[in-house]
DNA sequence: CCAAAAGTGTTTCACGTACACCCATGC
DNA sequence: GCATGGGTGTACGTGAAACACTTTTGG
């Protein structure tokens, strides 16, 4: 099947940087390319977008594709249209970030042909294209948002203890944070709810859970309320 | 010249909300469209990218073209690829948003054959395509953006007084500031560089003229400086 | 002299920040 | 009993917010 148009056009693909959260380690997935050009070399989950779906649905579908995950937080990052990002033609890609819960999904990482696999921020290997930029700005984006948004909770199990959340701020924020002054302020917001549950299977004294309650911060939200570190 | 792909693509334009300050108001640059669909409705500026240019490029190229303006500043908003944004075919269109010193291009504004005028947010038209959507998005990110970077100065002329930087900074917040206050705090920055210059004209009290110290915010930006309201 | 906007300080209160020790549990 | 992280309160200082009158100029 040949498509025929009287203008060329640049191909337009989709790519996502997935943040996961491992013991503490912010880390992102990345796929191992089997096809010329970078060969074997590491890149961001992505492809072409098809055209009865729009770009969110082509990140979803790729995200699924690739790596298994489904039933993430997804948010646009940017478009990248270099005239020589692709060696081959002209493409342009617009770049998504996706949170998700490492935990649920681990297994599932490594199914498809290609190999993928979760790299912690901080040892990124050389990347295809330009994507070694494109994740630099999810990076920046991440720390950027997750101080006026509640989307760190997106990388956390439903239930979680407050060092782990304090570890993820650290994380994603790349500072460290007085434990007793994030307790303060995060209980102070009143958007956790204390369960009646606590760690189990850890070698010292055990924490209580937490949630996130997701229809409170709604509710709050629509009145004005400013989510803040 | 026919160009023949094996997979059909998208179209891909730029669309650029320009926004300019009269006299304390915001208004936006529309132009009005002279061929279908949406003839004789008004529109955002914007166009093809072409195969040589990179999604800047184009949305420079498209604002000299069809409304004189050269020399702003641009920054990418977003993406927008709903499939049925374009009644013809798919366009998957990258948004821009310009801030311009209206007083120094309200002259050549409506030079193009398509008829080009500023309208105030606050009384929009209905728009061609998904641009009313976009235009709304263009507003929540100047909003945002405006308090935590200096962009503000971009819609102001060189020199200006404090009365016209804080009338844009509460019509592009929606809201009012203390004027002792927003002075104090502006001036506590060190950012803005008294002249020996008054305003000159005007049928009351004359202010004194400012400008905005580009070098210095630069030089404190690199510090870790945060430009804040 | 009147209208219109320019310009100027102080007080109050909330919140961010710094800081150190005891507790519970598993091994 | 010891190692490991869990959990808790106070004091201080900075910065945001509220607030009203005098000054200058042109008409």
């Amino acid at each position: 099947m040949k498509h025929t148009y009287r203008h060329p056009r640049p191909a337009l693909t989709v790519d996502c940087v997935v943040f996961g959260l491992d013991e503490g380690d912010l880390k992102v997935l990345l796929i191992q390319r089997d096809i010329e050009p970078f060969a074997g070399k590491w890149a961001l989950p992505g492809g072409f977008v098809h055209m009865g779906e729009t770009l969110e649905e082509a990140a979803r579908r790729e995200l699924l594709e690739e790596t298994g995950l489904g039933q993430v937080y997804l948010e646009q990052l940017y478009t990248f249209g270099g005239v020589d990002r692709d060696p081959r033609e002209r493409v342009v890609s617009v770049a998504y970030y996706a949170l998700v819960k490492l935990d649920e999904h681990e297994a599932r990482a490594a199914t498809d042909a290609r190999d993928a696999a979760w790299f912690p921020v901080d040892e990124i290997p050389s990347l295809a294209f330009d994507h070694e930029q494109i994740l630099a700005m999810a990076l920046t984006r991440l720390k950027g948002k997750v101080r006026y948004e509640p989307i760190g909770f997106e990388l956390l199990p439903p239930k979680f203890t407050l060092s782990q959340l304090q570890h993820l701020y650290e994380a994603s924020l790349e500072e460290t944070l007085d434990k007793r002054n994030f307790r303060k302020k995060i209980l102070g917001m009143g958007l956790l709810v204390e369960l009646d549950e606590i760690e189990k299977d850890v070698a010292h004294r055990a924490a209580r859970l937490y949630r996130f309650d997701e229809r409170k911060y709604q509710q709050l939200k629509k009145r004005g309320f400013d989510f803040w570190l």
